[in-house]
DNA sequence: TATACAAAGTATCGACTCGAAACCAATTTT
DNA sequence: AAAATTGGTTTCGAGTCGATACTTTGTATA
């Protein structure tokens, strides 16, 4: 019998504690909770799908309720900044204020974690992402939860040209950047077969 | 550039929020919050030297304060026991009682991830589990926290002969499973040349 | 159109977490 | 024996969190 999947579980529960001490204490000084600097840090990371209370409550882990008094928050300190849809009045909209991209410069909630990879070659952190990618796939499609992924490896992303992107689902042109960045719309490319009818 | 430290943080993370996520879904029922869920768990892979208040708090990222609150709900909620230790009648034992060791049965807050990699070779499995406890010896060695780990990798650790181990730091003899469990007072093995004066 | 229904967010409430600081008792150092 | 240290507990106040009810906007259906 072997136990690895145990110690990876065992891995990734660590160092999720870990980060999230480390969230804790980039926050401390602003009187943030680390939720609040993951909600920060979800901001840098999120396309113009997952920019909203919604789909950052679910990348989370939190209810609807709990994430909009967060947000509520970080609004009053004036991290982040709030508007509105134009063609759905219902959804908000969220990015990072220029204070709240200075806390983040000034505070490095990840830097720790980036310098605690220096010593493994590329190759091997490729390799244990694409394990890890393919057991978060797996989980999400257990738990019909909402998966979230990279535009580039999304079923939906289409290349026009050489730096030209698109997304099929939604139909809106993208740009580089932002086909590297977190998207709630994100279905498995190459898995097949689950064609959903309806 | 490659991005792949930072796609690995961001797998870690994720990762880590559905595990929490899967804790606060297994405690629901009794009424436990995820990090309760969480002390429990720990309690089933911590050894001899581990199962104190203080290892807990260390490895949950939590103070010794908070720790001793949630310590204090298991207590009443008869999940777990909390002995004197003989020699030092400073320091709290824990132990997972009966009806501890029947919820973590019940509720399998670990089943989910477990089903999670399913589809993921052994090998890989354990390339990815290298990447990310180096990661962590690392992260540990640069932050100055209490390095965790299992025995079997420990400079400290003795085989006596085929079946019976020894703490060579401690003078125990270890069982072969207790061997496998997760302690506190762990040093790397190979690394070399960091002998502490003092 | 009206009218029902669903969806995105907000507000309120109560239980509970969390760190900080003060505290206590057992141990170790001096 | 006194002082310092160590493992844990207690107390406090701020804040998270889910549940529930509610508001507003959008969609479907008659």
């Amino acid at each position: 019998m072997d136990k690895s999947p145990e110690v990876l579980l065992e891995l990734v529960e660590r160092l999720g504690n870990l980060l999230r001490s480390e969230f804790r204490r980039a926050g401390a000084d602003e009187q943030l909770q680390p939720v609040h600097v993951h909600a920060l840090v979800y901001l840098t990371r999120a396309n113009r799908y997952s920019n909203t209370p919604q789909a950052m409550a679910e990348y989370l882990g939190l209810t609807k309720g709990t994430m909009s008094q967060s947000l509520l928050l970080l609004d009053r300190r004036g991290l982040i900044e709030r508007y509105q849809d134009d063609l759905d009045r219902r959804v908000v909209r969220l990015r990072l204020s220029t204070s709240g991209e200075q806390f983040l410069y000034d505070s490095q909630p990840q830097s720790a974690w980036q310098h605690a990879t220096r010593n493994i070659s590329p190759n091997r952190i490729r390799n244990a992402v694409s394990a890890l990618r393919e057991t978060l796939t797996t989980f999400q499609a257990d738990n019909e939860g909402q998966p979230f992924g990279t535009c580039s490896g999304c079923r939906h992303f289409e290349r026009l040209s050489a730096r030209a992107y698109r997304c099929g689902l939604m139909g809106d042109r993208l740009s580089g950047p932002e086909a590297r960045k977190i998207c709630w719309l994100y279905e498995e490319k190459g898995s097949g077969g689950e064609e959903d009818e309806e």
